[in-house]
DNA sequence: AACTGGTGTAACCAAGTTTGTTACAGTCAA
DNA sequence: TTGACTGTAACAAACTTGGTTACACCAGTT
């Protein structure tokens, strides 16, 4: 499958930005903050917060004290939208040499292929439009006050 | 995703080996044939089918006449089992540099995220698991049916 | 016994993808 | 004007993928 990690870092960059909104605590997230989450560079945060925003999931302020928000609340904003805004083209690739046309499995098989690949996309899609980014932020928190509780004990 | 073609070609594969099968026509296929199919190098086929091999899903004979078979009838293979057979790991790959555990979001996103993932894995598992091998050939028998008929009126 | 037409597999290459990095121009608030 | 940001280009290293050549081995046929 997708040997890319983009989808996960996405939904991570995502995540954060929720967490800070429903908490209150930032409303506006810096890319060198993100990346110091995701133990990446910043660049390569912004670069898929560039897609997020291509995307309309996010809006960026330039200059200083600038960062990035949601667009949206986090409630409309599934993990579906994040795939789809991360990772074009389909679950399955067919991008070997175009089959023999001329035998009778090389003319129809991607035509059947292509059907089942679909059922699979919206499966997966459906998986991910269960999740909204205020679900993931909500349990980051309640792990959070946890995580908290025990280190107070 | 996967930008490979492993799986596409391993079902086209598969799916010659089934149709020769069920039409009787030819029980052993060799690399040579399949790859003309494909439109690839036989060296490509003969990888993807040892991949098929050991995973218990295809026989293969050496020698002059050899070639390979399916191991088992084609309604006992199902594109679940290719799809295992050829593609390691999971839907969505996580691999970047481990998150900053100190942090509310790195500390958990990865455990969060696995869970989803395993669901999308589930979902697309079992649409791939409702195609058999037999399904497949009889469509392409069918299509290779209607195309002869057109050919001749 | 030699030939022929297959298999299995290693080695290599070219092309493409992915991630990380540096560099730099633009923007905005203080 | 300075400082802290963003957006983006350019580049490199690592890896994956698919195609190719090469070659050892194998089993019928002659």
């Amino acid at each position: 499958m997708n040997k890319s990690s983009r989808f996960a870092v996405a939904v991570h960059i995502m995540s954060g930005l929720a967490l800070g909104q429903i908490t209150g605590t930032e409303e506006c997230v810096t890319s060198s903050k993100l990346a110091n989450s995701v133990n990446t560079n910043p660049v390569v945060v912004r670069r898929i917060l560039g897609v997020m925003r291509n995307a309309g999931l996010v809006t960026s302020i330039k200059g200083a004290d600038g960062g990035s928000t949601l667009s949206r609340p986090p409630e409309q904003i599934t993990l579906l939208d994040i795939y789809r805004a991360v990772e074009t083209g389909q679950l399955f690739h067919f991008h070997y040499a175009k089959p023999n046309a001329d035998c009778p499995i090389g003319c129809c098989i991607l035509e059947i292929m292509q059907r089942v690949v679909d059922k699979a996309d919206d499966a997966v899609s459906s998986v991910l439009a269960n999740y909204t980014l205020r679900d993931i932020a909500e349990e980051l928190r309640e792990r959070g006050r946890r995580r908290w509780a025990f280190l107070n004990n």
